[in-house]
DNA sequence: GCATATAGTCACCGCACGGTGACAGTGGCG
DNA sequence: CGCCACTGTCACCGTGCGGTGACTATATGC
């Protein structure tokens, strides 16, 4: 009873065919992946679940991708999963007419507001740090191009303390990512409401207020 | 062939049994939790790894923890998994003695050491970003309290702008952390190397930069 | 009209996982 | 000595995973 293995090629059910239709397949694949991705996360992310939520059978990842990873590339080459340059700065015209303390301070905040947009993106975030696989190898390919143009935007060159400024950039930006990821499963950090609208108003403040900080020439005072 | 339910209860082999030790057995386990977190990271860290790596049958896991929840709890109470308050702060005597610059810039550089001598703490730190259990329950239960002394001791209250001053800690703090995580699997960030030594100097010297300019009572002068 | 390439379906394999029940060796206590 | 609680051993189950071979249905070109 156990051991019928001989049984295959008899037809039991006609089971229709669904359309023959091999893009609008590969459509459906790749909204499942998104599907998925925003319902369970990485964790549930795989050829069964992908198929299962697609309503389409998992051989067809195979066929018409090679493979999850290649299904990953392919999905994530057609995402706006990184804010552009000029998502963040948008008046890249006029850029030498500001003070560039208010350069900064737009960039950074329109960054939170620009990944707080994109869920998504968070969701990459959290699993290349536990398993980075094609997909958050595409978005590190779009990172690395991003952070020239960044660097080149800012243009914190001509500052005298160049160096140690761009270290905090990089450092608050790293803070930014850091409550991001967190607050898909954690409500608070230091007190701040970090799943809410208004505890990032808090953290916004809190960088308004540190940038001219940063980019004072003046001598530092002691504030003690 | 396969039916085969029935020939238990034949006792073919002798079987030699190993040292009647509970307590043994137990660290055996213990430690072997530590090993796998080490090599493998959270990703391989199930009772049938474990037991593979303590040579204990799995089953044992269960008797005397009760499964693999209870077990990781049991790891997590024994360990110096973040760092104490004496350790950041060491002369606890003299805090009025010193500005606070001094206080908080000493704080912020030791908690790198610190964590960057714990990388199980950053193994759990990264694990609790995607699948939170009860290992870092331990570990929440612990900063919670940490973070109530680390607010006595560094005792901001008394600046003009703590709260804002509060915000661009905790985001440093935030940053830290993550740029540690991140330093597990990628060895760039914004082009400084996070898995060397060198990288972390660098780090270090921009918040040593950045507290006296955050701590400053003075005016705010325009930089660009 | 008919062969062929291709879209879609199905059953199956091997594997690793978490978890359990039954059994065998061992030491202590009456 | 004999009971018995306990440590350790083993075989097994169900499940879900990634992956594949072999099949059927359909459209297109000749």
């Amino acid at each position: 009873m156990s051991t019928d293995k001989q049984n295959a090629g008899k037809p039991k059910t006609v089971a229709a065919h669904r359309a023959r239709d091999r893009t609008a397949t590969e459509e459906k694949i790749l909204g499942a992946v998104e599907k998925v991705l925003a319902r369970d996360g990485f964790a549930s992310l795989g050829v069964n679940e992908i198929a299962r939520q697609a309503g389409v059978d998992k051989v067809l990842i195979y066929r018409y991708f090679g493979g999850l990873p290649e299904l990953l590339r392919a999905f994530g080459k057609r995402g706006n999963f990184w804010p552009s340059i000029e998502e963040l700065l948008p008046d890249t015209e006029t850029l030498r007419d500001k003070p560039a303390k208010e350069l900064l301070t737009a960039f950074l905040l329109r960054f939170i507001d620009a990944l707080r947009k994109r869920p998504l993106t968070i969701e990459i975030l959290a699993m290349e740090i536990d398993a980075p696989n094609a997909l958050s190898q595409v978005l590190d390919e779009v990172r690395e191009e991003w952070g020239l143009q960044v660097a080149r935007a800012l243009g914190g060159e001509d500052h005298r303390n160049a160096l140690e400024l761009n270290i905090n950039i990089s450092l608050v930006i790293a803070g930014v990512q850091h409550l991001l990821v967190r607050a898909r499963r954690t409500a608070m950090w230091s007190g701040i409401p970090i799943q809410d609208d208004r505890g990032w108003e808090v953290i916004k403040h809190g960088i308004t207020w540190m940038v001219p900080r940063l980019l004072a020439n003046g001598e530092v005072k002691d504030g003690d």
